[in-house]
DNA sequence: TTGTACGCGTTATCAG
DNA sequence: CTGATAACGCGTACAA
């Protein structure tokens, strides 16, 4: 009496369609496929039946003879980071041209979790991966991915050539900023972020401060460099601490133009020197790292180095994409051009106007 | 020659595993599943010769005879929008537990997309459909939804009582907004947003405003009011023009405080009212709606109404694992409290202390 | 305690 | 132009 969910009314079948059409299940199959001529009048008809019945073929009968499922298993670090998602929609927007679908997991920065998730998307019959963001550490991700799928990582530094790579060059990007800022007549230019084990990242970011400061014939002053050793979990809160408590223990400022490793931490400074009576980019300019959402809501509107991260997102999924479709890839890294953006928060040394 | 990845080297099977130990299929099948007993010899034996084959069932067969795939359809319409990414967050939490896998996919917020997407996932075998955000009109979904699968709406307003679903009451929780406000001292409460058609929402909260005014005996102002009629696309340079162009002019402003509909519309009118050179909170008190990400970036840090998205995405999840295991649920419509986030822009004018 | 054999819905192969 | 029938990999009656 009661309905019950698991009690779904069977969905009609190709056989069921057959039947009612008069003709065989192979018939039916090549009038929806293609694969082979049927008479256009005994297709007419099929389809006629098909619509009036909502005859939908199973997907999972058909993975299984066609061992591939038009799926993609994307593996990401955390839903809630846009970095990511604005990734994720670059890759869907591609995917979706060529009726893949995706199946989405978090791993939350845990490393067991990651091969979890690999593992189960590995019994799901994924057709190939997708590694957007991460560690660089790929030692599980090769061990659990067992089925020798395809994969592809975005914006994820791993050391090894293993896979197909699409990426920032964050040395270069970082390195065109002190450029950028030298051009704007700036000499003493501070860096201030932390150094990340996990990604390759920051490294290549501070190596690309000394290398922009070295190539600009600037010296490198650690007055200005304010660098922690390990993770900021709160980085906005935590750069804001770090030049607050510079600030207020009287010291002075000897840079002209600060260099920020990424948005929330640009945020935070420009909220410390706000608060520390510094005018933003009169008396220091700052420049942040991401372009992310929020980073276009300060005031000043935060000056920043824009990321083509939905680009990368398509790339990465095209690139899988011919994996799967078996052409053959380079296993080689795309580098992305970084851009800069510069809203208020940068200010010209130069007075020929 | 050249390794094609569509010559997946034949994943191990059952059956090789079966061969392997010297059994039956139906022994190893029952070994993994424990349905039924398997002597712990045998079992032992089996469960080694998996590990050194690194054999995984394959799902897809598996799914094929228990017409099941623990599989959830999720579909959303921005991957990029951080209030659909919380409660996704939320509902992954809750889907893992049962060993579910989501498959998302977004349909920026276009309805024949959205029915697309449903039916996709349709023929995909998903157990079942958790709907986050969207139209408040259900008709394609509802079309779509041929297999009659158990769907769960999570902060989607929708007309009809054909699905549970997991809202926050804007109307209350605006009212409430109010009520706090009058308990500060203000008498004179302005509100500014649009009217959503779309979404039931908009309205609702507008109405909340109304109810508040009412209840605590404040009377409406229509020079306190600034409704757009219809949507804004950009909020915060709407809100911020609208405000700008109000004071530009040189109308003073008769409200005390200001009630926004969205954060992005606060930080907006945050923004008119400092170039104005109006003091926050001292001149004018704000308040905006959703405590997203960038709200705590503002200075004066934005005092706004926080919803407990990620809550709402679990429940809903739990709400629909229980329907697809066959346990009914009423279809009612869930309420989540949101709760007053006074930051740093909200000021009592009351002087007793 | 274990095995045989069929079915899930589809596509591929081989026939005609 | 169209059909039978055998896979695909697994679960599970039914049997022993």
């Amino acid at each position: 009496m009661k309905k019950n969910f698991k009690n779904k009314k069977s969905p009609v079948t190709i056989k069921d369609i057959a039947e009612l059409a008069g003709v065989s299940v192979t018939t039916v199959s090549h009038a929806l496929s293609g694969e082979r001529y049927v008479k256009e009048e005994t297709k007419q008809k099929i389809l006629k039946i098909i619509n009036e019945n909502k005859y939908r073929p199973n997907v999972i009968a058909r993975s299984l003879t066609k061992k591939a499922s038009k799926t993609i298993g994307v593996i990401l670090p955390d839903l809630n980071n846009p970095i990511y998602t604005k990734i994720l929609k670059g890759a869907e927007s591609e995917t979706v041209k060529d009726d893949y679908i995706l199946v989405i997991s978090s791993t939350y920065y845990n490393a067991a979790t990651e091969a979890d998730q690999i593992d189960r998307l590995n019994t799901l019959f994924a057709d190939g991966f997708l590694f957007i963001g991460g560690s660089k550490d790929t030692g599980h991700l090769e061990k659990a991915n067992i089925r020798n799928l395809p994969a592809v990582l975005v914006f994820r530094w791993a050391a090894e050539d293993k896979y197909p790579k699409v990426l920032i060059d964050n040395r270069k990007a970082i390195s065109q900023v002190v450029d950028y800022l030298a051009g704007l007549g700036h000499k003493n230019i501070g860096y201030i972020g932390w150094i990340d084990e996990s990604t390759v990242d920051s490294d290549n970011k501070y190596s690309g401060y000394l290398d922009g400061l070295n190539k600009n014939n600037l010296i490198l002053n650690e007055k200005n460099v304010f660098l922690k050793k390990d993770i900021m979990t709160n980085e906005y809160d935590e750069s804001y601490n770090i030049l607050n408590n510079y600030l207020k223990s009287g010291k002075k400022l000897y840079m002209s133009a600060l260099i920020c490793k990424n948005d929330n931490i640009a945020l935070g400074s420009l909220e410390a020197f706000k608060v520390n009576n510094l005018k933003v980019p009169q008396e220091i300019s700052i420049i942040g790292f991401g372009n992310t959402d929020h980073s276009q809501y300060s005031s000043p509107r935060l000056s920043t180095v824009s990321v083509p991260l939905e680009q990368m997102g398509s790339a990465g999924a095209r690139l899988l994409l011919n994996a799967i479709s078996g052409k053959k890839i380079k296993k080689e890294t795309i580098y992305f051009d970084t851009s800069i953006l510069n809203r208020e928060t940068l200010i010209s040394l130069k007075n020929d106007t």
